[in-house]
DNA sequence: AATGTGGTCAACCGCTTAAGG
DNA sequence: TCCTTAAGCGGTTGACCACAT
């Protein structure tokens, strides 16, 4: 069919058919957000239905809307299964490793966080993880993000997964129970405590290795009586959360070399521009 | 109280891929 | 093999809200 470029109402270029017919059909189409009553139409229609063939579903179910529109409201939004609110410590985690394997794969990633949708991912990416990434003054793609990401960050999550671990095996008094710990959370910080000690060839990093040393010693937990440290614990888990999740391990370590020049001007970013307690003084002596 | 600014997130877009005729 | 259609994906936009000035 004959396509014409035009601007639709919101200023957006857009191709419009040309016939009338089909003129008219799409300006009786709504856009916008959804109203009450159209989330329950594709909700019982699709309760009585099922879902799948958009277009003729949105006909069909008399929803004056694209096939499109449909399906992402129905994935994004009223599907039972979809998880709102906060991420977890857990899932930002997940979400920095995975994005760190596989990069912009929205929905690859969400594959692997229940409940959450691509777009939520994507989100959060473009807003708490750029927004770090600003406020440092580098890429969101750069190295030394990367490195901030992987050195500082997501141990400083695993932290705080551990903290709240710990916290709620000191209040049931069950020092057995590790279960709040995901398999999914401790590989992703596996992955990020094992590449430390191979990254590092310069003097400047030597403190790195041995300060990821130390944080990993720091992380002392228990498991089944015995202590055994966090990335002992994490390499445990680690085998079962690859089988489970299908995910295949990375193969390339991460191997990266500190600029000594720049470290100065990192630590300014960390000093002046990082507001969450993700980033503390602790962090700024250890890039030094 | 009014206005400006920045963050968040639902919804949109164009493009690509897969499936079917 | 080519064409059409549907579905899926990632990037972008804009409305709304909270907070600052």
């Amino acid at each position: 069919m004959e396509m014409v470029l035009q601007r639709s109402s919101d200023g957006m270029a857009c191709h419009r058919p040309r016939s009338p017919e089909l003129q008219e059909a799409a300006a009786e189409l709504r856009r916008g957000p959804w109203t009450v009553d159209e989330d329950l139409t594709l909700i019982n229609y699709i309760a009585d239905h099922g879902e799948g063939r958009w277009n003729a579903l949105a006909r069909a179910a008399g929803l004056k809307r694209t096939g499109k529109s449909c399906r992402l409201r129905w994935l994004n939004y009223l599907r039972p299964d979809v998880k709102r609110g906060n991420f977890t410590a857990e899932e930002q985690l997940l979400i920095l490793d995975l994005h760190s394997r596989w990069g912009n794969r929205w929905s690859k990633i969400a594959q692997h966080l229940p409940g959450r949708t691509d777009n939520e991912i994507k989100n959060y990416w473009r807003t708490r993880v750029q927004k770090h990434a600003k406020q440092l003054n580098c890429d969101v793609n750069s190295d030394r993000f990367k490195d901030a990401m992987k050195y500082l960050w997501m141990p400083r999550l695993v932290e705080r997964i551990h903290a709240t671990a710990a916290a709620s095996v000191a209040g049931d008094g069950n020092s057995n129970d590790v279960s709040c710990l995901s398999g999914v959370t401790m590989a992703a910080a596996a992955a990020c405590f094992d590449s430390s000690p191979s990254m590092v060839t310069t003097s400047s990093s030597d403190s790195f290795t041995s300060d990821s040393h130390e944080l990993e010693k720091s992380l002392l937990t228990t498991c089944g009586g015995e202590t055994m440290s966090c990335g002992d614990w994490m390499q445990q888990v680690d085998n079962e959360f690859w089988s489970t999740h299908n995910i295949q391990p990375a193969a390339d370590k991460y191997n990266h070399q500190f600029q000594d020049q720049e470290l100065s001007g990192w630590v300014q970013g960390f000093s002046e521009g990082v507001s969450e307690s993700l980033w503390s003084l602790e962090d700024i002596w250890k890039m030094q």
